[in-house]
DNA sequence: GCAAAAGTGTTCACCGTACACCCATGC
DNA sequence: GCATGGGTGTACGGTGAACACTTTTGC
């Protein structure tokens, strides 16, 4: 190894350029969870952080890019199909001890059941954390991840992602629960279901809970396409 | 001067890391209107592009900060008291011809007639373009300036920044003006009226428009404070 | 048969919308 | 006195909010 063989050079200094996420998923208890990972190197060892890393600019086409291989190397989740989207960049000479850093800051939701197993057998330095119960956690990330919640129950109202993270087909209790989740305020569920059926934005499938002790509900899917559609005519999606 | 040696050396490659401001502003005339600079670096010279530059890590403590020192720089803006928010941040391997090139984008909302002329006496290389009636921009430009719309066109039905773009004291009739242009539709004066009154976040002042040829109007002005009471209360701010 | 969640309809209050007429000023 | 925008109230319809009882299943 050429260990600290520096190469690349320029006139000015330049910021470090990492990307780090942060990746919430629905828990089978209803309770909202974020993706964090131990750190092992030096600085803020033994911490807890969200996964990130710097950008390659030889792997890396764009930030974006960055951001769903380091999601794969760190936590083994396959962003492909993956809600992600950019929450927030934050750059300044302190919020790294180690130099001036700047953070490209992206926002992931997933179905957590489907990836659960990736997480947890990756390595105990991977862990999900119910949101409202958080370990102290290295740099400015806590900072970061009460923007990232903020952002989240901002866009829920009037943007469907919702749905992101829940299985493909749900039950429209599960769906109210979700909300109830994040929000966190209890809705009625008579209007609820009202105003989601209003919409014309679901699949009504013919098929049921199963194992459920007590009457079984309907299963769901999201209907994308439809939702595209009325979207183009001035539709707003609202809860 | 030592022209090209370079002193700064990484291990890995580096994204150089810029700010660009989008710049809005209200013209007397009620359009909306962006300020543009025109290059004269040998990349893209003499085509009109966003206001920006390098972060500079010994100068700037941050990212915000390397935009305000930017923004003072190209064009003349003091933007101490100015509305600044961070848009999004750009970055690809070919965004910029020359390098991987990281931008993180601000917007700002001023009262275009405090600085007009600044702008103007500063030099034929920086402009105001109405917004629907841009040139051609260098880099990725055109679509950054589109995102930066977007943004303004929705953040403005539910957060007070229109007023940034009107000077502090202003008449209910220049504020609809405002969000007409901004929204690009027609509202009903008596229900806007009734609807900011009732939000009960405006000073009414005892003083009216001067030298307009018709009935003057009373002058209002923005009341940070109690929005900010009201917004802890739960109130949320909505046209 | 009991517990637990699913499913469904009606009433009421409030808010957004539509709409028309008089007022103060400059020329 | 006329043109121009400023200022105000009312009636209607639609939407969100509150609310209770019956249904299906597992145990």
């Amino acid at each position: 190894m050429s260990t600290s063989t520096k190469e690349y050079c320029y006139k000015y200094p330049r910021s470090a350029l990492a990307v780090d996420c942060l990746v919430f998923g629905l828990d089978e208890d209803n309770s909202l969870k974020l993706l964090l990972i131990q750190r092992s190197q030096k600085t803020f060892k033994g911490k807890w952080a969200l996964p990130g890393g710097f950008v390659q600019l030889d792997k890396d086409a764009s930030l974006e890019a960055a951001a769903r291989r380091v999601l794969r190397k760190e936590t083994g989740i396959d962003s492909k199909g993956v809600f992600l989207e950019q929450l927030y960049t934050f750059g300044s000479e302190k919020r790294d001890p180690r130099e001036w850093t700047t953070s490209v800051i992206y926002y992931a939701l997933i179905n957590l059941n489907e990836y659960k197993l990736k997480a947890s057998t990756d390595a105990s330095d991977v862990q999900w954390f119910v949101i409202d119960n958080l370990p102290s956690l290295a740099f400015d990330h806590t900072e970061i991840v009460e923007m990232g919640i903020n952002r989240i129950r901002g866009k829920v109202r009037y943007q469907p992602i919702g749905f992101e993270l829940l299985p493909k087909k749900f039950t429209l209790g599960q769906l109210q629960t979700l909300y109830e989740t994040i929000l966190n305020e209890k809705l009625d569920r008579r209007n609820f279901f009202r105003k989601l059926r209003k919409m014309d934005i679901f699949i009504e499938l013919e098929e049921f809970q199963e194992g459920v002790s007590h009457r079984p509900a309907k299963l769901y899917q999201f209907d994308e396409q439809k939702y595209k559609q009325l979207k183009k005519k001035g539709f707003n999606f609202e809860i």
